[in-house]
RNA sequence: GCGAGAGUGGCGGAAUGGCAGACGCGCCGGACUUAGGAUCCGGUGCCGCAAGGCGUGGGGGUUCAAGUCCCCCCUCUCGCACCA
């Protein structure tokens, strides 16, 4: 055994001896508990891997192979999330193809993976952009497609300036878009391919509930759903028989209170509706508000703005004639895109009510009997009053009795609605997999490509820029267009948008159960046994838009029976954000980026790991910081002294002391313990603290238990030192085939406890005691304690209070 | 504005309501060294010679006991932005 420890000399040898081994192949084995481990799979970037990114796959690895020891059967694959813009424009940026970056830059990703010793089952990497993968997805969309998900609908759509692209709404933010946060998204009318993912809102929402995941990402979810309770009513525009305005409300009770009606700017019955005197100046504000929109959406408590139609609406509960009105604050896209003005009981339409001098009526009274604020809206439940067969009732009973009265007489209904919108799939670029759809010039119409035609490859093309006309570069390659129906065979052409990126990252967990299956998206017998995924890791930036998309897919993938489950992820956990050291986001932008390779190089594959692990909890942000390496790599010098200080000595079967064994069966509590709730930082350091003690101490106070479990426990930390360490003492077998050690909670318990003795709450004294010591010698041995007598001085203690094993707290 | 999370030594961070600062970095002192950004030993929250006192963003409160629980406020990070 070497004096001192080379990691480079170390790390590449039993990395190459693994990979030979194919120790981390997972096989289907009915016989084991299976552990499906998996951290969201990325974009390879030409960047490579940062030091940031390993804050995920570090903290992974240490749990896959601890599973594994642990005697799970452990499935931790790898994989390419490799179609979309960001492939697609870092290309176009260096004027190649993606179709060659990609596979480079993944296997530079796959190459610094090794490095750094991060145990995959490389045999099952799949990649997105593969059209043995992007079939499958097409696949599924055709899957969606026929269970009526999949529709086309012209809409107004936001487009990234810069994207060249459609963007879904949550790809929007803050009137950006979420690639290019300094270009304001604006919007453009075509025809688009969207998934209904709204027909999942209730379940998306509901099974929440059931799912371990961090509780922020699930309050982010439920906004993003944003289900609200209510009725929908309508009332007749006056003067338009069979006109009608639809509002969703969440307040029916106060329609008796209702004074003015506002419709959206892009409502379809404003321009219908509007008295010739009023045209202009609605024409003009509602060409004012399109234009708005399209600028910047930051604006947040900017004042109500809004124009009169000059037409009245008839409030069949009041029944007085009530002004329609247009405004901003009124959105197209929620409920119906028309309200009832409540000023009363709404803060909004109270604004805007003083605004425009309309009439503001009270119809919500606090239950109590104290007087409704003048200077604004009263919005919590009280009693109903002015308000016909609704006076007297309590808000709750009011809700009630107006969603009968409006079902009985067909002018509405008690409903739901969510914010949520449905999700925009078409994209108009090239780097996607084709929606595999055709349109038949003949009778046919829209046709989808049959199962077996697939996949719809896409064309290589060297040119491949967006068009910025809205259509996709697929458009101008004739040979993909141009087709043949696939119903009655005449000339039809192909869709040309490609799917959005977050398709494939939809099903992606299964493929990995049987990724060169061909017979479908999965071999059912593998999803029975991997899936669902056991643990899912990854940013929490997905939170909303990739995690929902791949619940909502699960959720239509258990309704066709293909699987038995119908949430893919139900433990996620999110791992912090590191920072540069400048506390700036590292990008190479700003020059602050660290590379595994420079710190491998430096300290070595196994002391990165461990500064990443222990440097912050794993669930929290922090910033880089190179100085703590040198700590880790200190720490592993020191372990490595100790092993061979150890079998210089010929490996004694040392007399091993009672404290060194429960040393020792403690530090095996803590650290399954820490590991188990993913607190690797405090896992490692007890294991310091254990190496503190156990390096004092002569070969000849130690014995193979020791040592053996102390290199037990570092290894899925830090596997290729121990590896190595663990063949030094004379091991054959691999140690991550080895099982982890269990402790014994007799010998970890400790003999003796020390008690504090407080008084008036400050400690003064401390007592040493055996640790089954009973309560009155406790007692006893306190008031005899030197602190007390001088603290005490005589007087008589009006309180004692004892917490066994803990303290003694006097109150005088 | 609403929602979520956070604020502890010089720094990263520990602490089921029960000894605040584990572990590591840095720093100080010492040993061994031609040398040290190696290794080993000791020290290291602040004030104080000491006894002791003070300390977990600020202010209240509950409790024998509060970093931890409750109320108010400040700061930072993230999410949502008129959702009827």
């Amino acid at each position: 055994m070497d004096e001192r420890y080379d990691p480079k000399a170390c790390e590449s040898k039993w990395q190459q001896v693994w990979e030979r081994m194919q120790l981390y192949r997972a096989t289907e084995d009915p016989s084991r508990p299976k552990f499906y481990l998996l951290e969201m799979f990325p974009y390879p970037s030409g960047d490579g891997l940062s030091v940031g990114h390993l804050r995920n796959y570090v903290p992974c690895d240490v749990i896959g192979r601890y599973k594994r020891m642990q005697g799970f059967n452990v499935l931790h694959p790898m994989g390419w999330d490799a179609f979309g813009l960001p492939a697609e424009n870092d290309a176009l940026l260096k004027g190649l193809h993606p179709k060659e970056t990609v596979p480079r830059y993944a296997a530079n990703y796959r190459r610094q993976l090794k490095m750094v010793g991060c145990a995959y089952d490389w045999s099952r990497e799949i990649n997105s952009s593969d059209p043995k993968y992007y079939r499958w997805t097409q696949w599924f969309f055709l899957l969606l497609y026929h269970r009526g998900l999949a529709y086309r609908a012209l809409g107004s759509q936001w487009w990234c300036e810069k994207c060249r692209t459609i963007l879904a709404n949550e790809q929007v933010i803050e009137g950006c878009c979420w690639r290019h946060p300094d270009t304001p998204v604006t919007k453009k009318d075509l025809e688009q391919w969207y998934f209904k993912i709204t027909a999942y809102a209730e379940r998306l929402l509901k099974d929440l509930d059931d799912i371990d995941w961090p509780e922020p990402i699930k309050v982010m979810q439920r906004n993003w759903i944003g289900r609200s309770e209510g009725a929908e009513i309508a009332f007749p525009v006056v003067g338009h028989p069979g006109r009608e305005i639809r509002f969703f409300t969440t307040r029916p009770d106060t329609v008796f209170g209702v004074s003015f009606m506002v419709l959206a700017p892009e409502h379809p019955l404003v321009a219908e509706i509007t008295t010739p005197e009023q045209r202009q100046a609605v024409q003009e504000y509602v060409a004012q508000a399109r234009r708005q929109s399209e600028i910047e959406r930051l604006s947040t408590v900017k004042e109500k703005t809004g124009v009169f139609t000059g037409a009245y609406a008839y409030n069949v509960f009041s029944q007085k004639e009530v002004p329609i009105w247009v405004a901003d604050y009124v959105l197209m896209g929620y409920g119906t895109g028309a309200i009832m003005g409540a000023p009363g009981e709404d803060q909004r339409d109270f604004e805007f009510a003083k605004k425009y001098g309309l009439e503001i009526p009270r119809v919500t009274v606090p239950a109590d009997g104290s007087p409704v604020p003048q200077d604004r809206a009263y919005t919590e439940y009280g009693k109903t009053v002015n308000s016909g067969f609704l006076t007297g009732m309590p808000t709750e009973e009011a809700i009630k009795a107006v969603c009968k009265w409006v079902e009985e007489k067909e002018i509405g209904k008690a409903t739901v609605t969510y914010r949520m919108r449905d999700w925009l799939i078409s994209r108009q670029r090239y780097w996607g997999a084709p929606i595999p759809i055709v349109y038949c010039k003949r009778n046919c119409g829209i046709v989808p490509v049959p199962e077996d035609q697939l996949p719809v490859l896409l064309p290589d093309l060297k040119e491949y820029q967006p068009s910025g006309t809205g259509r996709s570069p697929l458009a101008n390659v004739p040979e993909f267009v141009n087709t043949n129906c696939p119903r009655c065979g005449g000339p039809a052409e192909r869709e040309t948008d490609t799917l959005d990126g977050f398709a494939c990252s939809s099903w992606y967990y299964l493929r990995f159960a049987s990724p060169h299956y061909d017979q479908g998206p999965f071999d059912p017998n593998a999803v029975n046994y991997w899936l669902p995924v056991d643990l899912y890791v990854g940013g929490a930036e997905h939170a909303v838009m990739h995690l929902l998309y791949a619940r909502m897919w699960t959720k239509v993938m258990f309704d066709a029976g293909l699987i038995n489950f119908h949430e893919p992820f139900p433990k996620l956990r999110n791992q912090g954000m590191l920072w540069a050291a400048d506390g700036q986001k590292m990008s190479k932008s700003r020059g602050n980026v660290v590379t595994p390779d420079a710190m491998v190089e430096k300290y070595g594959a196994d002391a990165l790991r461990l500064w990443e692990i222990f440097m912050a909890p794993f669930d929290e942000s922090t910033n880089w910081n190179e100085d703590g390496v040198v700590g880790a790599s200190r720490f592993l010098n020191r372990v490595w002294s100790f092993v061979r200080r150890f079998v210089q000595a010929g490996c004694p079967e040392g007399n091993v002391s009672v404290e060194t064994q429960r040393r020792v069966h403690k530090a095996i509590r803590t650290v399954t313990d820490h590991i188990e709730r993913m607190r690797f930082n405090t896992a490692l350091a007890a294991l310091m603290d254990l190496l503190n003690y156990l390096g004092k101490l002569e070969p000849t106070e130690l014995n193979r238990f020791v040592i053996e479990t102390y290199i037990l426990l570092l290894a899925p930390m830090a596997p290729h030192i121990t590896e190595e360490l663990w063949q030094a003492l004379g091991h054959s077998r691999s140690i991550h085939l080895e099982r982890w050690p269990s402790y014994d909670p007799e010998l970890a318990r400790e003999e003796t406890v020390t008690i504090v003795v407080q008084i008036n709450g400050k400690v003064r004294d401390r007592i040493e005691a055996p640790a089954d010591i009973d309560e009155a010698s406790v007692r006893a041995m306190a008031m005899k304690s030197r602190a007390v007598e001088r603290y005490l001085a005589g007087k008589t203690p009006k309180k004692v209070i004892y917490v066994p094993r803990k303290l003694v707290s006097i109150v005088v």
